[in-house]
This record gives C-alpha cells, structure tokens and sequence, in this order.
DNA sequence: TGAGAAAATGTACGCGCGTACATTATTTGC
DNA sequence: GCAAATAATGTACGCGCGTACATTTTCTCA
C-alpha cells in the first residue's frame, strides 16, 4: 500500500468525522483490549493505604497507556471470591493484574484455575507457597531483616514486632526477617514481642494498650507498615508515654506519612511504582505470547529490593 | 416466561459452561457497560495527593458496581488535551467522570462539546465560571472562610494564605472565603501575604523561603492542602524556626497526614468519598435518561459542605 | 507497447449477541 | 371440548469491524 493513498483515507475520515467503534473492532479482533486490575475489598479505601495502590496503579497505567491497553477497574466483593476466570471468558479483559490477593482456599483455587487456563496475570506483592504463579514481589524478608538489624546495630535489644495479618506472604516474610536479625545477633526471638494489626493506623493505636505495660522491656519496635507504626507511637502517647521513654521505631513501605511524621519514621521502601510497572509488562509480554506452547511457559517470580530509609525514630536514644 | 423455564435454560447453561461474551453484548446493545474515569496526569502519581484519588475512586467505584458497570481508568497524556468525545465516538465509555480538570483554554472547549452532545458526563471538585456543566463540587469558599475566620477567633490577626494555583476553581474559592473572613474582621487583606504551591509537599517546603523572613509579621498560614502545610512546617523548622515562634497552621483536605503529623493539623474536612459517590450516581442517571429532550436537560451543580477539624496546629500558642 | 508486478478497488463473510416476529405447543376458562 | 390466551420454539437479521480473496486499475521495465 502506498504510504500516499494511505494519507488520503485518513485525510478522508477525518472529513466525514469517523471514529472506529472500539466495541466493533474488538468483537471482530476478539480482544477487549483491556488490562484487568482487581482492586481488594477494602470499605472507604482506608484498610490499604492509599500511598500503596496509588503507587502500584500508576505504575500499572503507565505501561499500559504505552501499549495502548486501558485499564479496568475490577472490585472484589465483600464476602465471596473473585472469579477470575470468568473475566477471561466473558472477554472483559486481555489480562489481569491481582492486587491484596489473600493466602485462602477460594483464592488460591481459583488463581490456580487462572494459571492453568493459561491466561495472562500478575500477582502482586503476594505470594502462594507450594504454586507456581507469576508473581511480582519484593524481598520483604530482607526488608524485615534490613529494619530489625539497623535496630540491632543502634543498640536495641529487646525489639517487638507488630506484623501485619499472616494471610499475606509479606507479613511471614518480613517476620522471617526479624527472626534471622535476631538470630544472628544471638538472641532468642521472645514470642510473647509479636503482634498483629491489620495495616490500620487504628490498629497500630489499639496496639498501645498491649505494648505500653511492657514498656521496660521494650526498647524498640518495628512495625509492619508506616501507618500502624505512626499509630503505635499516637497510642502510646496517648496512654501517657513519655518522648524519652518511647520506644526507638521502625516501619515500613516509606509512605509519604514517614517523612511527614514527628519524629521522622525509619521505614523500609519499597518501590511500589516499579512493581505496577513490571507486573504490567509481564502480563502483556503474556499476552503477545499466547499463540506459544502454553505449558512450557516458565512463571515469573520476581523480588525487587527493598531500602533502609534511616530517620530519627529510631536513632539511639542516648545520642 | 415462565419461571421453571428460565431456571431450566440457566441449569443448561451452567452445564455446559455457557457464560455470554461481554464484547458481543456490547456490540449488540451498543453499551460498552464502562463508566469512563478520567485522571489527571501526575508524574508517579504525587502531586496530587494518593489521599484524595482513592477516597474518590472508592465512591465512584462503589456506585459503579451496584450498578454493574466497570470503572475505565483514563490518562491524561502529559502534553495535549483530553478529547473527550472520541471516548464517546469511539464507544469506550457510556459515560464519564473527570478528575482534576484544570480551567484552561482545550480543557474549556473538549467539555463544552461534550456537553453539548449531549453525553452523561460529570466534573468533580471544579467549576468552570460562565459555562454551564455538570459539577460535583465542595464549598471550598466556605472552607477557606471557616478555616480563615477560626485562626481569627483564635486571635491571629496576620494570616498567610498559601494556595494551589488558580487554574483550580477550588484554589479561587478558597481565596474567596480567605477575603471574606479577613473582610468580616475589618482586616485589609495584605496581597503579599499570598502565595501560591502546587498542592506538593516539596512546594509547601519551598514556601518557608518566603514565609521565614515575615515570620515575625505573620503568626498564622493556612495552607490550600495538608501536604503543604506539612511542607511549609518542615521547612521552616529546617529554617532554624523554633516551635515557640511557629505560626500557627490550618491545612485543608483533612487527610491521613493531617492527624499523623505533629502538632496534629487542623484541617478542612472535604467529603471526597461522597463527591465520587454522587458524581457517578448522577452520570448513571443522565445515562438512564438519554432518551428524554437532551436541551431541556438541567445541569447538576453541587457544592457538598466542608467541615472544620480543629487540632492543636491552630491552637493560641499563648495557651 | 505489452507483459508482469504492484496497487487499488470490490465483494463476501463471520464474530455472538439482542431483537423482532412467525410458528407451534401448551395451558386456561367457559 | 373448543376457542382464546399464554408459553415455548424457530427463524432471520443487523450491529461495524477485520480478514480473505477475486477483480480491476495503475505502474514498471524491457
């Protein structure tokens, strides 16, 4: 075809105005030319915290807007479990990205489906031991390592540990973490220093009243995300805990809040943006892959690392 | 029909695995069934702040999936202007809701077409002076008053506005309510106590520059968002501020940051989780009501309430 | 100028659903 | 038991594009 006529049929289109209809030309493609992005359940979007997704999804859309994909927004339902394969055979998505997935039974089936469907997906920031999916990650069990030994090395001993819920691979990875920090610093993990929250700074502040009476024999904690850790140290205050008594604290994701917390907060980055972008380019690489042999398509599994961001909450409070 | 059928023919289908096409639907009924969410381009998602996008797109999304409809993520693209109506054209969207427009002059012309289309669209949180469209707004004039006029019952007589640029109506609003507070106090608006940030922390921290030197004049700021009062306050501590001589501060948005920083921020409390609820409610409705004299339609313009959140940050240092 | 290649133009069909309408089977009311 | 009402079944078509292929026109080179 010349590049000539070429021009002349667009020249010509656009002097009647016409537009392709997206929906046409993907019945006839059989594409949707959507790239799914399943969004947890989360009431008021307060749970997760914003910092996160809006990092992830950034990165997600921006590699998707380069390849011409648009993205859906795909909300679980409160109760049940997201039927992912029905996404890929209702052809409302080319491909999926998994955001908050939780290590339980009906999610787990039904990822499983997914990946022996042979569609194109992506966890995120979750794994599923003993599977072999395509998950983009980062190595939260250096992370947790990473926090505890600064802790260590600044000369705290007796550390606590306010994880996140266990049904997310990167809560039993940073607490693998903690205890190999401490492990090889000779001391023995103390069960009765581990607790759990739920990422909420709510939850961080309910944490107090556990905390606070152990105070003495508490010098430092580290927190499974920034949110919990800010609220940690508000409860505490709020139960009349003095600055020069509180606990040294470390916590985690590098939000936006750590930098803007009194004092600033020690946390752990993770590069959530990059995350979006990779778990998107993987799952289109996917995509363009399908015609090949299935089967023999090895899965990702990817770590990114993870950054100390050393601030004042946790310097030694003698200095 | 009878109901024994219709339960018959949905066994039959179950049995062999029937689940419809969502593109052939589509392409029979001519709905794509997306409700179109347009973003602002933001570079790795930070100026504006993740706080007030996901309160958003969790009441967009909520009213969204009640009424069984996708949320379709738009980007801006960094340079050029959003054409709306080939969303329209192109039949990717039955409807559609835009986010952070600003007031300019490809901005102005793209929604008055759309308008005039006769498309369910809606605006959130900005206005357009002299044209006619469809807004879900917050009374940010009002915010601006009440948050101005309590730093004046508290006693602060010199107050500093740091705003957001102008192209935001919410920005003009603010500024209204920052005259009328000083007007109603018998106080002449000093012009060079204005300034203007970009809604990032960064710019809130570059304003100490220029509010450092005053200090001594000025014994309050209210800032246009919680990120750049939190700025501003970091920057004028790294300015060798000491907190005896800190102005006091009132933030607005009244984000996570707000309650999380130290002192803790007064803010303006903006109901960003009903804005998304209500915009997408009235879109769908528009939608529903396509078929009724599109001229005669009315156009919606709402302005939600603000709310004062008083915290210590404006509290009388003298107390 | 003529044969062959390249480009342009024309024609036909299917993607899987919704919709409309005609036909046949079943139920209902008297 | 018969006509009318109701339900079930069958048939046809179009939505607007991509794709394949046949046909015609234009270009190229000897």
């Amino acid at each position: 075809m010349k590049e000539e006529t070429r021009q002349r049929v667009l020249a010509a289109a656009r002097q009647v105005g016409y537009t392709p209809n997206a929906i046409a030309r993907s019945f006839a493609t059989r594409r949707s030319g959507h790239l799914g992005v399943v969004m947890p359940y989360v009431p008021k979007a307060r749970l997760f915290s914003a910092y996160y997704f809006s990092e992830i999804l950034s990165g997600i859309g921006s590699r998707a807007q380069a390849n011409k994909y648009d993205l859906l927004m795909l909300f679980r339902e409160p109760g049940g479990t997201m039927d992912y394969m029905n996404l890929f055979r209702s052809r409302k998505v080319d491909a999926c990205i998994i955001l908050g997935a939780k290590d339980e039974l009906g999610e787990r089936e039904a990822i499983r489906e997914l990946d022996q469907g042979g569609h194109p997906y992506c966890l995120i920031n979750q794994r599923f031991d003993g599977e072999n999916f395509h998950v983009v990650d980062a190595d939260h069990a250096e992370g947790g390592y990473r926090a505890v030994r600064h802790l260590l090395q600044a000369g705290y001993r007796r550390i606590a540990f306010l994880n996140g819920p266990d049904v997310y691979s990167n809560s039993r990875d940073r607490l693998a973490g903690y205890r190999r920090a401490l492990d090889e610093a000779g001391i023995t993990p103390d069960e009765s220093l581990l607790f759990e929250g739920n990422f909420s700074r709510k939850s961080g502040h309910a944490a107090a009243e556990f905390i606070a009476p152990l105070l003495p024999g508490i010098d430092a904690v580290f927190a499974a995300n920034d949110r919990m850790a800010i609220g940690l140290s508000q409860g505490l205050r709020a139960r009349g805990v003095k600055p020069e008594h509180m606990p040294a604290l470390v916590g985690y994701d590098d939000s936006d809040s750590a930098e803007m917390s009194d004092p600033p907060l020690t946390s752990v980055r993770v590069p959530f943006y990059q995350l979006g972008e990779l778990a998107a380019s993987h799952v289109l690489r996917l995509l363009e892959e399908q015609g090949g042999p299935a089967d023999r398509r090895e899965r990702m599994h990817l770590q990114l690392p993870t950054e100390l961001v050393v601030r004042a909450s946790s310097l030694n409070r003698t200095m």
